[in-house]
DNA sequence: TACCAGGAGAAAA
DNA sequence: TTTTCTCATGGT
């Protein structure tokens, strides 16, 4: 059974800011930015990101047209440091594709948010986590992201139970804290930080952990 | 050396 | 419908 609740939800929250400060997410200099960020680092280290957008843009312009513009093979080769370069090529095709099919930024703009989450999950390679990263932070819209530290961590603080499944946490964190999108920008960036740093599978449960004198689980 | 990373889609059961 | 497999480079 899950225990989301908004107060044990907003202690966990400032324990993660007073922890490691303010993470000033999404690296990125426009939303389009944003938006190829967020599909390049499905399960891959920002850092690795990096070194592929960096190589993508010595050579072209990071523009939707331009990226077309470049050999599927040419841009799977600018992308080899991300790693699964071939998957993401392909997909990063898929999103310009479609991007521009729907009138660019200012035509996903137009868009109400479930209208543009439903438009999002219909592109190819582009599934729940990333649909809501681009949502929140490219698109500022109040979508709570839930990735995988998100039911580690409240899982071990025994908020979550019974993997409730994607939707499910995302509606009750969603509920819990209203729709508030720099919380939401500021919590996911925190549980990511803290996830990285302290939660991974093969270390001990929190042995270090930042929420372990005052978890909110008691 | 082995494990993991800011997942998603296809294939198999 | 649910579970398992595949994609891949780079850091720890």
């Amino acid at each position: 059974m899950s225990v989301l609740d908004a107060e044990r939800l907003h202690t966990v929250y400032r324990l993660l800011l007073a922890e490691y400060g303010p993470q000033h997410w999404w690296p990125g200099d426009s939303p389009f930015e944003v938006m190829v960020g967020a599909i390049l680092t499905q399960n891959t280290a920002w850092t690795n990101v990096e070194r592929g957008l960096e190589r993508l843009c010595d050579r072209i312009p990071l523009q939707a047209r331009a990226i077309l513009s470049l050999p599927a093979d040419e841009l799977a080769e600018c992308l080899r440091p991300v790693g699964y370069f071939n998957v993401k090529s392909k997909r990063l095709r898929a999103f310009c594709r479609a991007y521009l099919e729907a009138g660019g930024l200012d035509g996903l703009r137009a868009l109400e948010t479930e209208e543009l989450r439903r438009w999002l999950l219909r592109v190819h390679g582009i599934g729940p986590e990333t649909a809501d990263d681009i949502l929140l932070y490219a698109f500022e819209r109040p979508v709570f992201v839930v990735d995988a530290y998100t039911g580690r961590i409240f899982e071990r603080l025994g908020m979550l139970a019974g993997n409730p499944g994607y939707e499910a946490i995302r509606h009750g964190f969603e509920t819990a804290l209203g729709r508030d999108v720099p919380l939401f920008n500021e919590y996911h960036a925190l549980i990511v930080r803290h996830g990285k740093t302290l939660c991974r599978r093969t270390r001990p449960l929190c042995a270090r952990c930042c929420l372990r004198e005052s978890c909110p689980a008691g």
